[in-house]
DNA sequence: AGTTGAAATGAATATTTATTCAAAATGAGG
DNA sequence: CCTCATTTTGAATAAATATTCATTTCAACT
């Protein structure tokens, strides 16, 4: 029994890792890693992060991560901004992203497009951008959703 | 009480048009169309269709088209695909696309990994592009499901 | 510590959606 | 125009999911 924020990246993680087709075989998951939370409680979670159930063949339906905004996240976009991304540094709860000249903004836009729960918004000046995480989100939180947004950070990452 | 590809149309454009929250929501806009069939059929249409639902900010749930496959939809290879493609001719239930030299394969590809229903398949040359379309799919949708993968080509098409 | 307001949660339930099973419809050969 | 096989469908029901309402938890102030 660990908090809210916890629970839901460890539902992201599961759900991104393997195919669950239903809130009640995920709910056992869970379970597993000593999350005893209720079906209802998973239902506004699944909603929070705006999972949603598909059509697959063999599994009949399955859970699926939302994807990422089509428009910015061109394979284009991504390498741009893998190019472009020097560092990461965290300080007082913030991250620090430094980036090759005039690279900020676009990187920035490309996060800000993905959404992802962990990150409130970002800041960006020219080689600069401010990142704002959301509450209890550790550094590595944010980390590993950069990399999910931007895969080719893996590399420069760990 | 019509045919089922013309019911599966139908939805694809319903929920591609407005925001519909349940099935039972849809059931009704089809009646007024003259679409009379059950819940049941509606269920399995829309697995069929991969039609998923997902959390909107005001509606609560809204019912969501299947998005594009990031890897190849990107605006880049959107608009690689509108500048070499030429043109496109019906003969025997067949498609046949006329595009530059060279952008065939390329092309093929894009409607390849959009997958839609209304085309089975692609075989591509150098220059042209055998479409094979669906049974009971006629040349609008054909057309009207490129422009959804390729709406650039909204201009060379009308 | 005590108070207050907001957020998170569970139990029960309502709602929605998927499936089962039998019946029609459709289509391909004879 | 008859099979026979396959596909599509509806009615009923099962299964899954969302929400309501009451309670608890938590954080921010006294």
């Amino acid at each position: 029994m660990r908090n809210r924020t916890e629970r839901l990246l460890v539902i992201k993680s599961i759900i991104s890792s393997q195919k669950i087709s239903s809130q009640e075989e995920l709910l056992k998951l869970l379970e597993a890693k000593n999350f005893n939370y209720t079906q209802a409680t998973l239902s506004r979670d699944l909603k929070f992060l705006k999972v949603n159930k598909i059509a697959d063949p063999g599994k009949g339906y399955i859970y699926k991560l939302p994807d990422l905004p089509v428009t910015e996240t061109s394979e284009i976009a991504e390498s741009h901004a893998a190019k472009g991304f020097v560092s990461i540094q965290f300080s007082n709860k913030l991250g620090v992203i430094k980036t090759l000249p005039g690279y900020a903004s676009s990187i920035a836009m490309l996060i800000d497009s993905a959404n992802p729960f962990e990150i409130i918004g970002t800041i960006a000046g020219d080689d600069t951008i401010l990142v704002i995480p959301n509450e209890n989100i550790t550094e590595k939180d944010v980390i590993n959703s950069l990399v999910l947004i931007i895969p080719e950070l893996k590399n420069k990452l760990d």
